[in-house]
DNA sequence: CTGGATCCTAAATGATACTG
DNA sequence: CAGTATCATTTAGGATCCAG
């Protein structure tokens, strides 16, 4: 995620776009709820409003926003039930999966630091 | 970092709060200009300058805010050298080199599927 | 049940000016 | 140079309503 020195480089401009690319779908994907619906999804299939119920605190709307840019990244896989009512089931597809395994170290991290970051806290001015 | 059912244990209150607490962290740590940070301090030693010209597109202000709110948590370690003009450094600690391990995973996963997202882009209708 | 659209508020962010 | 504060603006987010 780090900008290079391309200057010189024969493929200079085609490395410069990998990593703005890069960079746009880190900004994607490194924000709270898209990571949380990732984390929740694990390797089931969920329903859209089971996903609701237990991505804590998330709304309708940002529940929304986030499965589609998932889906549109092409880590999340939308199916929908021709029934009525209808019945739409999200699923991580193969890079999803591998996105979420970051995702539970990440996880495994924060329970692993709880007590040094309540530390921190204390000593810091809070 | 999902809800559990703690009903019927002796330490209930505890598990709910240890929860709430790494979901309060997590919301910190999970944002994109947090992350960046940590991915470019590394395991070097950086002045605020330097980080500030090495995240492409942080303004001053972010960059402030997000480092004390590392400094907080106890992930960043902040180091006044009392000249003039004034030298600020700034380095991760032993969890937020932890957690930077995480982040660096997840930048390999971005760049290992920029094909894979560029083409499920397409197919989006994008 | 799912999803889109809308309106509205709160929060994040950028620009700027000022200080030690 | 690093940091704070302020102000203006953009964006995120929540509430609600309607449609398939």
């Amino acid at each position: 995620m780090v900008t290079k020195e391309y200057a010189g480089s024969p493929d200079e401009a085609d490395l410069r776009r990998a990593d703005s690319l890069a960079r746009e779908i880190f900004s994607d994907v490194a924000n709270k709820w898209a990571l949380l619906i990732i984390e929740a999804l694990g390797d089931r299939t969920v329903r859209f409003s089971a996903l609701r119920d237990e991505v804590e605190g998330i709304s309708h709307k940002m529940l929304t926003q986030n499965l589609r840019m998932l889906e549109r990244n092409g880590l999340v896989e939308r199916t929908v039930h021709a029934t009525v009512p209808p019945r739409v089931e999200y699923t991580l597809t193969g890079p999803g999966r591998g996105l979420r395994e970051t995702v539970d170290l990440m996880c495994d991290w924060t329970h692993r630091h709880i007590a040094h970051i309540e530390a921190a806290r204390r000593g810091f001015g809070g």
